[in-house]
DNA sequence: ATCAAACTGTCAACCGGTTGCCAACTATTG
DNA sequence: CAATAGTTGGCAACCGGTTGACAGTTTGAT
């Protein structure tokens, strides 16, 4: 309609022609609008007969269902929405595309927002999207667990990354990688081992934490924890100084960003990565394999998690009961060059 | 509907309070619902204090516009589109970003599907699209010219990456960050150069292939074009034979991936980078930094490119025109260590 | 041949906003 | 105080599908 300088009735925005409808379709199959509708959408209500007329009819017009007003009394939308903390974040990457994938597989369109780790924006997103999803997946929500529950009350809900009574969530298992990765730093001969810590509010940071403690002491390593100051490249650099200061010869970080700013900086200030120093990421984002040496990481699997999260919602879109409790995916140990052994 | 166990007749698939609609401000304002419309949406149409009161009473409703129901009538959905060919690129992680950042800024919620690399995908999801958004970008588009322009005489569509004639587009402008590259080669005493080319139907590898040969003829250059199985690491390993039996010293390649794989390879092979050989990327995607030597590359302003096609399609549902010839953003040389002086 | 059960197609009432048109109600001015 | 112009709110008709109720048509069994 406002096509430039004639702010024209025309409804469409370009080229006048809006496309057909199903009343179009009566016309030219000679039934009604509504025997139209039903042919397209309800398997077996009409006869085959007229069920033909009216697919020959559609598909000469090149019919296409207008979204919206299939929307509008169904409340259906054929949409899931995707809300991550940061797009710029590889972390987000495989889960976008795993839910992506997934949803599109089912003939489910993703929308994507973005919180910008902000609480109030995530929530403003979230209020937004629901009204115009079917269906809403969390990625690292760093909203407070009340106001999940409170979403999670209108329509379906998955969250992935963080474990909420009472909503379906889809969480890597970090102890099974966890233990991996410190048996192995034992085994090469490590008995000190760091960990550098992500964002204090973060659920998965503790978790992460939690699991090297426990696996530390089970393989009898002592354990230190060590604050960063953001989860990013250049935060891995500023600790670095801190794990020296440690005396720590095996290092796991909060993630791979982490993991890689240390071993720059490591490296920079003449350390041997791994003979003098192991270090051990997380998440195998996309590039933890171009540093030299490559990075051992424990790998979580994010684009299994966007996918199990997509698939858990839509299932729910079916009428499935969510899980009772969280899903839970294997992370595993990837060994590359920049753990071994401690050559002291 | 399908709702599996209760198919109960609520038209909400949850918690049954369905939300508030006009209807319900206008019975509480004791006002006709086409008022409570007005107010809404039509700023300056109802007194100022009807306004006021319906405001109050829509506040205390907790009312929120059902755009389905808006999008009906007027067509307009707030929702913009965005095609990639590859979620799993890199390349179109900032693309994505920027389209999403620009466009809720702008109170427009992004879409997004993926084409899988192929031009029949691509163009189902564009169909199916461009029903249910105001306008679409297409980022690095494989279908064919005739068919984008066709689906852009239906909506408003913008193209990254590609230049179609009729239709606005925003491509990095090579020219520069190549003529950079070369120029810096050729002053490190670099006489033949590679490049390594990337998919064949691929409109940018063309133009990057012009774009180095005319530079370096300009800066008297030997160039021979080498072809790669695919634009990844691994085909960047997959390559390095070639360039090594090309005699060249520098190369450019089509992206940082195969750069990246091509930088490997020739390091496992023996090669000292950039001693030896010097290596120039494309595009400076994340994690080019990640590598040692750090990745010299031509930086695309993927970011930019995508926030400015969102900007400019954007303009373009407000009535502009679209910009009658392609947008340029200028592409600028990085240097970091992976090329440099060579030492014969 | 008769009658009930099973199919099929049609009618009409929604879903929740938007908007052209008109009437009633100010406000301004002579 | 009347006439005119400008506001403001209401009515009703859409946008394009979906769906419950119903009637006409088959089909099958008795």
């Amino acid at each position: 309609m406002n096509s430039g300088a004639a702010p024209s009735p025309a409804k469409r925005g370009r080229g006048e022609k809006s496309s057909p409808t199903i009343y179009d379709i009566a016309r030219l199959a000679g039934v009604n609008p509504s025997t139209v509708s039903r042919a397209l959408s309800k398997p077996g209500r009409v006869s085959a007969k007229t069920q033909k007329i009216i697919e020959d009819a559609a598909e000469q017009l090149n019919y296409q269902v207008n979204p919206f007003a299939r929307a509008l009394p169904t409340g259906r939308t054929q949409t899931i929405g995707l809300i991550v903390a940061d797009i710029t974040n590889p972390t987000f990457f495989d889960i976008i595309r795993g839910a992506e994938t997934t949803g599109s597989a089912r003939d489910y369109t993703l929308v994507l927002a973005e919180s910008a780790e902000s609480p109030e924006t995530e929530l403003t997103a979230a209020r937004r999207m629901l009204s115009t999803v079917d269906g809403l997946i969390l990625a690292s929500p760093r909203m407070d667990d009340e106001r999940i529950r409170a979403l999670a009350a209108d329509k379906p809900v998955v969250v992935i990354n963080r474990e909420i009574e009472g909503v379906p969530c889809v969480v890597p298992d970090v102890n099974k990688g966890i233990s991996q990765a410190v048996r192995s730093l034992a085994a090469n001969g490590h008995q000190q081992l760091a960990y550098v810590a992500g964002p204090a509010q973060s659920w998965m940071s503790r978790r992460r934490w939690e699991g090297v403690q426990a696996a530390c002491d089970w393989y009898k390593l002592a354990a230190v924890r060590l604050e960063s100051s953001k989860p990013t490249v250049d935060g891995g650099r500023q600790v670095a100084r801190d794990v020296l200061a440690s005396g720590a010869t095996a290092v796991i970080t909060y993630n791979d960003l982490l993991a890689i700013g240390l071993m720059q900086e490591l490296q920079a200030a003449g350390m041997h990565v791994p003979d003098q120093i192991s270090i051990v990421g997380f998440d195998d984002i996309f590039g933890a394999d171009f540093t030299t040496p490559a990075l051992s990481t424990v790998r979580s699997p994010l684009g299994e998690c966007g996918s199990r999260a997509a698939t858990l919602l839509l299932d729910m879109l079916l009428g499935q009961e969510g899980p009772a409790e969280a899903v839970r995916v294997d992370t595993e140990l990837v060994v590359r060059g920049s753990s071994g052994r401690l050559i002291a």
